[in-house]
DNA sequence: GATTGTATGAGCAAGATTGAGCAAGCTTAT
DNA sequence: ATAAGCTTGCTCAATCTTGCTCATACAATC
C-alpha cells in the first residue's frame, strides 16, 4: 500500500463520513469507497465504528443518519425492534408496582410498553411522552403530563417547562430507558434536553429503575444520563452476554434479567 | 442486477414509501414499482415489512396509511357535529394569522380544526390539547404543550401545571371556543379547570378571538369564561339567527360570520 | 534490527435482495 | 353465476452485500 499523499488518515475519513451522512441523510458503501479510494471493507469497518458511537445506522448497502432514522421510524417501528424483550421487561417492571403508587415514565418505547401494562391500574402516572399520554387516555389512572416543547423525533416533551413541572413532584418510582449503556459511562442518550428531563425524573423518585434491553449494552450515545450505580435497579433480559452478566455481578449492580419464553 | 448508482438503498426506498403513503393516504403497487424502477414483487416485500412495523395496511393492489388513518378517524368522529361550520371558521381564523406568529389554542374541536389548518406553517403554537399535539406532531411549527393532568373526557390538560406554564408566555393570538354563549353571561364552558386555562390563555394574548359556531348561541354551561366584549373578535357562521346577528351589531361586538358554501 | 500494533485489501463463504415464472385468489363486468 | 383480467404469494436462480480470515504495509517501540 503506497503511502499516498492524497490519502486521508482513518480518523479524518471517518469524520468526513459522519458529515456526509448527516448532510445527505443516507449514503452507500460503494460510493464512499470510490470517493476515498479505499476498499469497501474499510468503509464497512468505519461504519461499524460510527454505528457504535451512535453517529449513523447501517443499512443494507449503506448507512443512514441516526437522527433521521429516529424520525422516519415512528414509535411503532422502534417498539417492534426488540419488542419481545421490551414487553417482557415492562411486564416485570409492572409487577414491582403497588396500586396507588405514583410513577414517572420517560419518553421511550420501553416505557410505552410499561404504560400499556399499567393502563388499567389505579396509579398516578407522570410522563413527558406524547405516546404514553395517548396510550393512557382512557385509563383510570391519574395522568400528568409535564408539558414542554414537542420533540418530533421521539414524540416527547422537553425544555424548561418540562423541567419545572417535574420539580414539583416526588414520586415512588421512576422508570427510564437509554439508547446506550456501558460500565464506565453509565446510561447514555442522544438528546441533551431529553437527558435533562430523565435526570430530573430520577431525582424526584424514591426508587429509580433503568429499563434497558440487552441490545443497548455496549452501545454509546452523545449525552450521559447517569452512572450505572446511580439507579436502584436495572432490568434487562437474558439475551445479555455472559460477559456482561458476570460484570454486573462483580460490580454488584442490582439487576434483574427477564426470561424470554420463545 | 447492475449496481446502479441512481437506485436507492432498500431502506431509503422503504422510507420514501412510508412518506408517500402517509402523504397520500393510499398508494398502488404498480405506481411505486415504476417510480422506483423495481419489480412489483419488491414493492410487495417492502409493504410486508412496513405492515409488520405498523406503518401501513396492505390492500388489494396497493396499501393505505394505518396509524394516520386511526388518528384521523377519531378526529373526524368527534368533529362530526357541525363539522362544516367548524372547518369554515377554522379556515377563516387561519387567514388572520401571519407566518411567525405565536398562537395559543384551547382544547376544543374547533381549535383542533384550526390546528389542522396551521399544521404546515412556520408558527409557534401552544396548547393544552392532546389532540392538537397529536395532529401537530409532524408539523414544522414549534409546538409547546402546557402539561397538567389529563382530562379524559376532552383530551385536555388542566390544573396548576397548565396554569403555571401558560403564565410564562405572551402570544400574538389566542383562540378559544366555548360550550355556550349569551349576551349577558358571555362565553361559558362546563369544567372549572378548563375554564381557568382558557382565562389564562386569553390574558396572555395580544389578540383574543372566540371561535363559536352558531349552534353554541343561547346554550348555557356551568362556568363563565369571560364577557362577550372581552374578546377582540368573534368568529361564527351565517347559520346564526337573524336575531342574534342584529344583537351583535347593536352591541357593537366585533364579529365575522363565515359563509357556508354547501 | 526485531517486534508489536494498527490499518488495509483480497478472497471466500454465508446471507440478503431482487426479478421472473407460475399457480391460486380476488375483482369486476357481463 | 361465470369468465376474463389483475393481483398475490411462492419458489428458484442470479446478483449483490457482508463478515470473516489471512496476508501485507507502515509506524512506533524496545
Amino acid at each position: 500500500m503506497a503511502s499516498d499523499n492524497t490519502r486521508l488518515l482513518p480518523s479524518e475519513r471517518q469524520q468526513r463520513i459522519k458529515q456526509l451522512v448527516l448532510a445527505q441523510g443516507s449514503i452507500r458503501v460503494a460510493e464512499l469507497a470510490e470517493q476515498f479510494g479505499v476498499s469497501e471493507m474499510t468503509i464497512r469497518r468505519d461504519f461499524e465504528l460510527l454505528e457504535e458511537e451512535g453517529h449513523l445506522e447501517r443499512t443494507f448497502g449503506g448507512a443512514v443518519a441516526s437522527e433521521q432514522t429516529a424520525f422516519e421510524t415512528s414509535y411503532t417501528v422502534r417498539l417492534s425492534k426488540h419488542k419481545p424483550e421490551k414487553m417482557a421487561i415492562a411486564a416485570y417492571a409492572a409487577s414491582l408496582i403497588q396500586d396507588g403508587d405514583s410513577i414517572a415514565l420517560d419518553a421511550s418505547t420501553t416505557c410505552l410498553a410499561l404504560a400499556r401494562e399499567l393502563a388499567k391500574r389505579p396509579l398516578t402516572l407522570i410522563t413527558n411522552s406524547l405516546d404514553c399520554a395517548i396510550e393512557l387516555r382512557a385509563s383510570p389512572a391519574k395522568i400528568l403530563l409535564t408539558g414542554g416543547y414537542l420533540r418530533q423525533v421521539s414524540g416527547s416533551f422537553a425544555g424548561p417547562l418540562a423541567i419545572k413541572a417535574l420539580q414539583e413532584f416526588r414520586v415512588d418510582h421512576c422508570f427510564v430507558s437509554a439508547k446506550g449503556i456501558s460500565l464506565e459511562d453509565g446510561l447514555m442518550d442522544s438528546d441533551a434536553d431529553e437527558v435533562e428531563v430523565k435526570r430530573v425524573m430520577l431525582a424526584a423518585a424514591a426508587k429509580k429503575t433503568a429499563l434497558v434491553d440487552s441490545s443497548k449494552f455496549d452501545k454509546r450515545a452523545l449525552v450521559r444520563i447517569c452512572g450505572i450505580a446511580e439507579v436502584d435497579l436495572m432490568i434487562s433480559d437474558t439475551y445479555l452476554s455472559a460477559d456482561w452478566q458476570r460484570r454486573l455481578k462483580t460490580a454488584q449492580i442490582p439487576h434483574y434479567l427477564v426470561e424470554l419464553s420463545s
